[in-house]
DNA sequence: ATCGGCTCGCGCAA
DNA sequence: TGCGCGAAGCCGAT
């Protein structure tokens, strides 16, 4: 066959089967965290793939239930956001296939039914999709490829080892950021018609067949999608960016650009929000500071979990961390919470109950504030592994991001020393950076962030 | 209000 | 081998 050109980058992309392009069925997007139809390399390197060919793009999705203990919170967004994905998909004439059941069989199934002549998926360094990934290659006869379309850089180029903190990977990045922040050709309308679409409302029966937990219930307060992530991003750089430096970790001020959630689920991409900043009229420093958050920290989180397995158990964490955070096991904690009186934000302090009430009632606590709560969860708990279980747990269960690789690398970061460095040593924390409540409630108006918790 | 020390290890210069 | 410096701090001295 004719190799043309590909407008996505290679570098971007590595191959998880290798196996001759075949000319029969439809190329198929298998949908990951990338939930969205524009600016998706993944979903352009599928379209390509298939214009060459001249057969027909299906996009599918794979739906488990009570994937890693996801809420109706998290499914309820989600799905919000993918019934607008799938609209924009069939007007460009792709087909969007909502798969219930064991993601791994139901995509292989899939694949081999349809004939499919190739297969691309997106990057994401989380064990259990590795691991579908891997049951899916295995089980299918058809060239399979991997697009990382979440990092600007893509992770997998950018550095083939955990990097140690930020400073290492930063240089990493600089000096071929330019390179793939490129901007997004559009998604084309697809001039070959998949014939096999089922009719009717896919999300209708999912939704109904569903097993999850419901006791925690959907927010109202952000509305889910692509259009709403970019009416997000567009109010942030146009209100928000300028105060953002002076005000970033200022949890009474409203500051922050509220688009992790969107940046999670994949509703928008973080090079079109890095290409929207740069070229807004904000001071530079104010651009700065926050493309070093929404791209060297982020990035720096998909590093973790690309080369450290052991991204979400005390076992990851540096030696040095290990070792001072294992000689301080013994000591005395004044303070002993179980994981249902920080569940239900009983503790003595009303700045952690704040943060936990807001991330309880919200599904989102504000940035600065996520450090202090899980230090304070290691403070607490009687040893640092109970401590990573109880804010992983607490985290997936209420955050609307929760099961990020940002999620694993903060609270690897503020229970275990990830990518810090050592301080003076103290009780239970050892050497890794403590925070206390004195020098928080002096640095912000914590009156203020408390009366607009929402407290149910 | 501001400053230095705390303390570890990477990466680069020499 | 030495040295600078880092993902968001704290504390005590001045």
């Amino acid at each position: 066959m004719v190799v043309v050109a590909m407008s996505v980058d290679k570098r971007r992309t590595r191959t998880l089967k290798d196996y001759p392009l075949k000319n029969t069925g439809p190329v198929i997007y298998w949908m990951g965290r990338e939930q969205r139809a524009s600016d998706n390399w993944a979903l352009l390197y599928a379209q390509e793939l298939a214009l060459n060919l001249k057969r027909p793009l299906v996009v599918i999705f794979t739906l488990a239930s009570g994937y890693l203990d996801a809420t109706l919170r998290q499914y309820s967004f989600m799905l919000d956001g993918l019934k607008e994905t799938s609209i924009s998909l069939e007007k460009k004439n792709i087909s969007f296939a909502l798969l219930v059941g064991d993601p791994p069989a139901k995509a292989a199934l899939f694949i081999n039914k349809t004939n499919a002549c190739s297969v691309v998926t997106d990057f994401e360094p989380l064990k259990i999709k590795e691991a579908w990934k891997k049951k899916v290659a295995k089980n299918i006869s058809v060239a399979m490829f991997e697009v990382d379309a979440r990092n600007i850089v893509p992770c997998f180029f950018v550095s083939p080892k955990q990097e140690f903190g930020a400073y290492t990977l930063r240089p990493k990045i600089n000096r071929i950021l330019l390179e793939f922040a490129t901007p997004y050709p559009a998604l084309k309308k697809h001039p070959y018609k998949y014939s096999g679409a089922k009719k009717g409302d896919p999300f209708a029966k999912a939704a109904a067949s569903l097993k999850i937990d419901e006791s925690v219930k959907p927010v109202n307060w952000v509305e889910a999608g692509e259009s709403a992530a970019k009416r997000t991003m567009k109010y942030f750089i146009k209100e928000k960016l300028a105060r953002y430096p002076d005000a970033k970790n200022d949890a009474s001020k409203n500051a922050l650009s509220y688009l992790s959630p969107y940046l999670h689920f994949g509703q928008i991409s973080s090079l079109t929000v890095f290409n929207e900043v740069k070229k807004s009229c904000t001071p530079q420093d104010a651009k700065d500071a926050f493309l070093e958050e929404l791209v060297v920290r982020r990035e720096l989180a998909d590093n973790f979990c690309l080369y450290n397995k052991n991204y979400d158990s005390f076992d990851g964490l540096p030696d040095w961390a290990k070792k001072t955070l294992v000689k301080h096991k013994a000591d005395k904690r004044e303070y002993l919470y179980s994981l249902k009186e920080l569940e239900y934000a009983k503790t003595h302090d009303a700045l952690w109950n704040a943060a936990q009430l807001e991330m309880v009632n919200k599904g989102k606590m504000h940035g600065y504030l996520r450090m202090y709560w899980g230090k304070k969860i290691l403070e607490w708990s009687k040893s640092p592994e109970d401590a990573i279980k109880i804010a992983i747990y607490l985290n997936d269960r209420y955050e609307l991001d929760g099961r990020d690789t940002n999620g694993y690398a903060g609270i690897m970061w503020a229970i275990g020393g990830l990518h810090d460095r050592a301080w003076g040593e103290r009780d239970i924390f050892g050497k890794v950076r403590f925070m206390s409540y004195n020098s928080q409630i002096k640095k912000f108006n914590f009156k203020e962030y408390i009366k607009n918790v929402p407290i149910s």
